[in-house]
DNA sequence: GTCTATACTTGGATAGAC
DNA sequence: GTCTATCCAAGTATAGAC
C-alpha cells in the first residue's frame, strides 16, 4: 500500500536528524503564519529555506509531514496542560491556570496549527484518523480532570466525565474555529469569565457538601446506559 | 475587482433559471456525499449530469457557487429551527424539540454540508467571511432563545445571552466536526441526553421562582465590562 | 543527503462553435 | 444557454547529477 519510502528515520549522520528538524519546524511555522491553505511543499520549503525535494526524501509525502506535525504540537502542548494541572486541588483555581495556559496558546498561535489540521481534514480525509489519534489523550486528560473536580459533589451523579470531556473538546475547537473564521469574534476569552463566575456563584451550593450530603438531591433516572 | 462575469441571474427565458437551480442542488448533494475535498467543478457537474462549464456561465466562479448552496442550506434550516421552537415556552420541551431536529439534520446530511464548508474554509479563505455572514443569524437566533428562557431565572444574573449564543453555536459546530472526524464517536447524541436529565434536575431550583426570589442568589460582581 | 530539472496530475477557467 | 476543446497554474512527486 504505502510508497517504498526511503526511511522514516534517516541515518545519524552529521546533520541529518538536524534537518528533519527543521523541515517540521518550518512545517509548523507555515500551518501557523499561511494557514492550512498557504501550506504546501513549496511554501513550507520556501520558509524554511531548504530544497523542496528534502521533505519527499525525509518524510516521502507531504502528509506524512504534517502529521509528524501535528503530533508534535499536540503532544507538547498536552504535556503542558498537564505539568500546569498537576498539583491542583480545586476547581476555582484549576479554572484561573487553564485560562492562562489558553492565553498562552492563542498569543504563540500553538492552537492555530491544531485547528488549521483539523479543519484541513476536510480537504485532506487521510489526516482525519491521525487527528483522532491524536486527540484521543486530550479527551482522556480531559475526563480525567472532569473527574477529579466531580469527586463528591452534586453534580457527580448528573454529569458523564466521557461525555463531558468530549464536549468540553468540542467547544474548545469550536470556538477556536469561530474566532478564526472572524478574529473580532473573540468567543474564546469572556467564556472564561462566565465559567469562574458561574463557578463562585454554584460553588458554595457543591463542594461545601463533601461527604455526608444535606438535603443531598435525588437522583435522576438515567434513561439510557452508561457508557465507557 | 472582480472578473466580468456575465449576470448573476440570467433572463427569466425557458429552463434558465431551472438550470441554475440544478446546479445549486448538485452542489450541495456533492457536499454531502463527497465532502468538501470531493468537490470540484468537474464533480458538482458529473453529479449534476451537466456541463462543467455552465458553472463559470452561471456563478462566475465555483467558489461563488460554494456561497450560494452555503446561504441556501443556512437560511433553510435556520427556519426550520425558528417554526419548530416558534410557540413553545418552556425549556423542557425545547430541548425535546431541538433534539428531535437535530436527529433529523442528521440523517439528511443538512449539517454535513454546513461543517464541511466551515472547515473548507481552512483550504479557500475566501469563504471565511461569508460564513461568518451565515452565521450570525443563527447567533442572534440563538440569542434570543436564551434570553427567553432565562427570563426571571436565577441564571439570568449569570449568563450574559451573547456570549452563551456564541458557546452554544460553537458547540455544536465542534461537536459535527468531531463526530465528522471520527463518525464512531458520537459526540453530540448523548449531549442532548445529558442536557436533558440536568434540565430536569435544575429546573425545581429555577423556574420555581417566577417573579420575587426566594432568598435570591447574590448578584456576583463582573470583573469585565458588558458587552453589546 | 542535497540539489536541479522535470514529469505528471488535477482542477479552475475561457474561447468559440453551435 | 449550452457544448467541445483547450489553456494555464499550482502543486506533488521523482530522476538523476553532485
Amino acid at each position: 500500500m504505502r510508497k517504498p519510502r526511503p526511511k522514516d528515520a534517516p541515518g545519524n549522520e552529521s546533520s541529518a536528524t538536524s534537518t528533519r528538524e527543521r523541515i517540521i519546524s518550518a512545517a509548523i511555522a507555515t500551518l501557523r503564519e499561511d494557514g492550512f491553505a498557504g501550506t504546501s511543499a513549496r511554501s513550507i520549503a520556501r520558509r524554511g529555506d531548504f530544497n523542496q525535494a528534502l521533505i519527499f526524501y525525509h518524510f516521502g509525502t507531504l502528509i506524512d509531514l504534517l502529521v509528524v506535525a501535528l503530533e508534535r504540537v499536540s503532544a507538547d502542548r498536552l504535556s503542558q496542560y498537564q505539568t500546569a494541572l498537576a498539583g491542583v486541588t480545586d476547581l476555582g483555581s484549576a479554572l484561573v491556570i487553564a485560562r492562562r495556559q489558553y492565553d498562552a496558546d492563542v498569543r504563540e498561535g500553538h492552537i492555530t496549527v491544531l485547528v488549521e489540521l483539523v479543519a484541513g481534514a476536510s480537504s485532506v480525509p487521510q489526516l482525519a484518523p491521525e487527528i483522532v489519534r491524536c486527540l484521543e489523550p486530550w479527551l482522556s486528560f480531559t475526563e480525567a480532570q472532569i473527574r477529579r473536580f466531580l469527586r463528591g459533589t452534586a453534580l457527580a451523579s448528573l454529569i458523564p466525565p466521557r461525555e463531558a470531556a468530549q464536549a468540553v473538546v468540542a467547544l474548545y475547537l469550536g470556538m477556536e474555529l469561530l474566532d478564526h473564521l472572524d478574529p473580532s469574534a473573540n468567543t474564546a476569552k469572556p467564556l472564561f469569565i462566565v465559567a469562574q463566575r458561574l463557578h463562585r456563584a454554584v460553588e458554595p451550593l457543591l463542594s461545601a457538601q463533601p461527604r455526608a450530603a444535606r438535603g443531598r438531591p435525588r437522583r435522576v433516572p438515567i434513561d439510557e446506559p452508561r457508557r465507557r
